[in-house]
DNA sequence: GACATTTTCTGACGCTCCGTCAATAATCAG
DNA sequence: CTGATTATTGACGGAGCGTCAGAAAATGTC
């Protein structure tokens, strides 16, 4: 612990507020519409002084990916525990998704950006390997989830690793969701309502696992709206 | 129907000429790496030529993507014709989605740049009701075998259209190729076997929707590469 | 074939953006 | 106060996109 003089308060405020700066630019007008010139005069600092905090634009997007990937990964450590049935915790990991890709849209949108190679390449061997690690703990906690579920009887895994089963919801809510923020047009295909169906398409899907106790579709919409709304006010405090 | 003069079939020819230059240079160095003035050059004309063709650099891919979208479509169709039994169509079209984004890997990575946002608004009107046609029509015809299931009492529909139950299919595909492609490091997060446990996944989805007839774990390893080869025969040549 | 008109082609140009770096200013240590 | 260290600046090189006036080729007309 040290302390730091004015001038190195100074400086670590600053990087706060580049983020904070470029954060909404990134959302409001997209990856192209954040330019390094433009970033540093709204600063009122010359561009150099940007580079003196990133090496480069890459990493400004990285470093806000990793803002992203915390919150999500505290709004799941959160949802796991606000029960003690394993099915409904899972199923409150599944509404933190859907909160997270819905209410934080922009949190998501950083993440899906990330996933560009470019980006990915160009971002600090640094930050890879904590983005690396925060995803490892987002997935941790569910897979967590899941050994407790088996733990308790709860749950049968048909030859396959916890994360791979994981893997399966995982798959199942970041493809609804890139799909619906890059195919506005989805209701037009028929698609009325796609998160709703994808609700259910996991719920079935942990039915078709025999994950104790099962949920029929006669309870599922109530039953959902009371969960929702308890993560809700939970999660997102 | 005209018949179009030297020049005409010049130009028309020129057209494929580009998409067939542009597409291993998108693949191997993607798409920051697609330079007009580059492409130009290797073309051996001015790059005003090419923008005779092209409007913008995006417009190329939008190009490419349409070719990408159409030849997953015939894999869809020629999919669905495998079998007569609908539970067996379905899983056929699983294969080729599977096909597709391995074997057909640069296709695939070309429809994942259309979903970035930058290139899909560049892309022009016509071009985009043109994608949008494409993904109507392979919708089409998964929600066909779907409604072909429920028809012959295969499948009841738990109050949602066809084409949201497909949606799930899609999410849950999509999306494990998807974070494949973007997260090569699966393994280290404990998922060694994506492919297979997404296949896994789709089936057991399948079952928990109660799609006759119901496969278990048991017979599903041999079941899949009898298919799998069938499919992989069929649908490649 | 000669000339006019239309179409196609060309590449220099303007613009924007990234990332660098030598020069300048601010801070600090003794 | 002064020399050394650290931080800041913004002009610059380089690259890419898209344009457009003028050159070249093709086509039409007599």
């Amino acid at each position: 612990m040290q302390i730091l003089s004015r001038k190195q308060r100074e400086i670590v405020q600053r990087e706060q507020q580049i983020l904070a700066l470029a954060r909404p630019i990134l959302l409001r007008d997209g990856y192209q519409a954040l330019s390094m010139d433009r970033l540093a005069t709204q600063m009122e600092y010359a561009k150099g002084t940007l580079y003196n905090h990133f090496p480069n634009k890459e990493e400004i997007v990285a470093a806000l990916a990793i803002e992203s990937l915390e919150l999500r990964r505290k709004m799941f450590e959160r949802a796991a525990l606000l029960s003690s049935q394993s099915r409904e915790r899972m199923m409150a990991i599944g509404c933190a998704c859907e909160l997270y890709a819905t209410s934080c849209a922009e949190h998501f949108a950083i993440e899906q950006l990330l996933r560009n190679a470019i980006i990915w390449e160009k971002a600090s061997e640094k930050r890879q390997t904590l983005i690396r690690t925060c995803e490892l703990r987002a997935m941790g906690v569910v897979a967590g989830v899941v050994r407790d579920a088996v733990a308790s009887g709860d749950l049968q895994l048909p030859g396959m690793t916890a994360e791979e089963f994981v893997f399966g919801f995982w798959a199942l809510t970041y493809g609804s969701h890139a799909l619906m923020a890059s195919s506005p047009s989805l209701p037009d295909i028929g698609v009325n309502d796609p998160l709703r169906s994808i609700r259910y398409h996991g719920w079935t899907l942990m039915n078709g696992y025999g994950w104790h106790p099962q949920i029929t579709f006669a309870d599922s919409d109530r039953y959902m709206n009371g969960l929702v709304e308890r993560i809700m006010t939970d999660v997102t405090s």
